[in-house]
This record gives C-alpha cells, structure tokens and sequence, in this order.
DNA sequence: CGAAAATAGTTGCATATGAAACTAAGTCAA
DNA sequence: TTGACTTAGTTTCATATGCAACTATTTTCG
C-alpha cells in the first residue's frame, strides 16, 4: 500500500456473469485505496474517540466542546466570530452551540459595550468546572492516540497534511475567477 | 452505563496529577495544537474538494457517490451489505443512497434469488457512464491533491494513520467489554 | 450628515443523519 | 416441522446541518 490508486492500465477481462460477488475492475478505481476516502475512514475513528467522551460525560456536541475549547483557553470575554474565526466551524453552529452552552449554564453573555451587535462570551464557573474536567481527558485520548509515534512522525504527517491543505488551496484557488 | 447528559464523575479539580507550580492554570489546552483538531480540518478540505466535483456534475451526495465507486468497480451484481462493508457507511445512508440512485435511473436492483431479503444493485447504463465520467475526474482531484508528495511520503503518511487508528482500536477494546 | 455597504448574530427552511424499531426472510436446533 | 434467533433492508423519529434570508447595528464615504 504505498500509493494510492497506482493506474495499471488493466483492461477488464470478464468473460462471463458469476453468480454473486463480482469484483473485476474496469476502470483503475478503488475506493479503498482512494486517498481522500482513507482520510475520511481515518477521521472519522479520530473524532469518534473524541466525542465518546464529551458526549458520554456531558451529553455535548462537537461545536459545543469546540467552543468550549476556546473560551476556556481565553482570558476575558469573546465574540462569537473569533470562536469562528479560531475552529473554523460555521457561524450558524456556533451560534446554535452558544445559546445552548448558555440554556445549559455552562457559558455567560454579556452586551459588548464596544459593539452593540455582539456579545462577549466567557464560560461560567460551571462551564469551566467542565472544561477542566474535559480537557485533560482530551488531551489523554490525543496522547492515547499518538502513542508510540516520535515527534518527528507527528510532524511530517501535520507537514504533508498543510501540503495536500495548500495544494488544494491553489487549485480551488485558480477556478474561483 | 450512564444516562446521556449527566456528568458520571467529580467536576470537582482534585489535584491527582503531577505536581503543580502554585498557579491555578493547570490546564494549558490549545484548540489550534490539538491533533484531532488539525485532523478535522484537513479531512474538511479533502472532502469539499471532491464533493464539489460530484455535487456540482451531477447533484449527488457523498454517500451516492461512494456507492457508484463501489458498483462501478464491481461486474456482477453487489448487495447493499456488501456495500456497507467496504464504504465504511452506516446501512441506513446506503440504504438512502440506493433509493434516490435508483430513482435517478443510476442504478437497478434486481430480487436476489439467492437471498429472498436481499437485493443485486449493479449501475445502469447511466450510470456507469456517469461513473465513467466521474472517476477520472476524482482521481485528478487526488492526483492534485497529493502533487509534490513523494510517493513515499504518502506512503508514511497513510501508515501513521493506520497506526493512529490502531491505537485508538486498542483502547476502545479495552473499554468495550 | 445620511444612504449604501458591511458586519454580528439569529432564524427559517429544506435536507442529512444515525439510533432504534420494524418487516421480511433465512438459519439453526431439537 | 416449529419456534427462537439472526440477518437484510427500510422506516420512524429526533436531532444536526448549512445556505440564505433576516434584524440590528456599525462603517464607509460622497
């Protein structure tokens, strides 16, 4: 398995219809060796071991901990667009995750004296207690996640990541007129 | 097991973790360092550019798509089981995917005489042709996604993934059961 | 100034999702 | 056989999602 969908120029020999379970190829694709559906299988388990546990423990959805993240790494007060701006989810989902953080207690707002438009938001002491409940345990699943692998192997994965990130970047890029 | 919503343990920050340094900030989490953080947003820029192709060409879902992918590579009649197995999607998706394929005439379900339960799906006309179309179209998205990575940087890209999920298979047993 | 454009955030709508219940068919064992 | 269990696939239901339209402010600039 070194790379992905290698074209081998193989023709499709299928001379007759077996009864069940065909599998010839006629064209070079396979969805297994397809590398954006690897990234996706691979995902997927990623943010799965994640979410058991803020799910299990706090009954809270993935924008929600994300949100909670961010707050709770902050020092005052913050609009609801740097939490967009800082997890890159959308401003609906964030705005959904904030009213329902606020019907759960775990986050406060209060009017921006600065701008009459947002709100500034901190996490309550309750939603702190929470968020320092929850982010040892994340960071346990992360450590869990990554073990055996050297920091180097860490690096060059997030390195070639931001490479394939860049790459499709520039193409959507130059069709974007 | 516990019920959904409710915290199954001590929110209360009882120090049983190395020993700290006077300061109350114990927890130094980082929404942007967090690996499954970075994950997500890859995985996000991968499958937007692919799903831009097959949504824009031709209006289908992820979930139709990799359904093609399947029965485009397969000669004989596949059942949606057989299909659930090698996606990695819940039956359900696969199960909506098949109907609307089936009313975009992309796809025919024949009775399986082997199997009263079951049914043989295999692409139509159509939609092999739109799978012929569509394919090659992916692999280019791939290709450009991955230009300028060695073949064997990808190669060790893909098996730090393959080891990450591992890791996350072996804890998850160990809870399991 | 004040009208047009921009921005913060919410809501409406149409659709996507998955867990669990369900139907139908097959398998197993006595 | 028959009745219990398993499996294939669909449906139901409750919730998640995101685009676009919306309200309410602020900014821009003629």
């Amino acid at each position: 398995m070194s790379k992905p969908n290698t074209p081998d120029n193989e023709v499709a020999v299928d001379g007759d219809q077996p009864p069940e379970n065909g599998d010839r190829q006629e064209t070079d694709f396979v969805l297994e060796k397809f590398f954006p559906y690897r990234v996706r299988v691979f995902y997927t388990d990623v943010t799965n071991a994640l979410s058991e546990v803020y799910q299990r423990d706090y009954g809270m959805m993935p924008a929600e901990w994300r949100t909670m993240a961010i707050l709770g790494a902050a020092s005052g007060g913050l609009q609801a667009t740097e939490i967009v701006a800082r997890s890159s989810m959308d401003k609906v989902v964030v705005s959904r995750a904030v009213k329902r953080m606020e019907e759960r207690g775990f986050l406060m707002r209060e009017a921006n004296s600065a701008d009459g438009r947002s709100f500034l938001l901190q996490l309550s002491d309750e939603g702190r207690a929470v968020y320092e409940d929850l982010a040892p345990k994340l960071l346990a699943v992360e450590r869990k996640m990554l073990e055996g692998l050297g920091e180097d192997e860490i690096s060059d994965f997030l390195a070639v990541a931001q490479r394939i990130r860049n790459n499709l970047a520039a193409s959507s890029r130059k069709e974007g007129s």
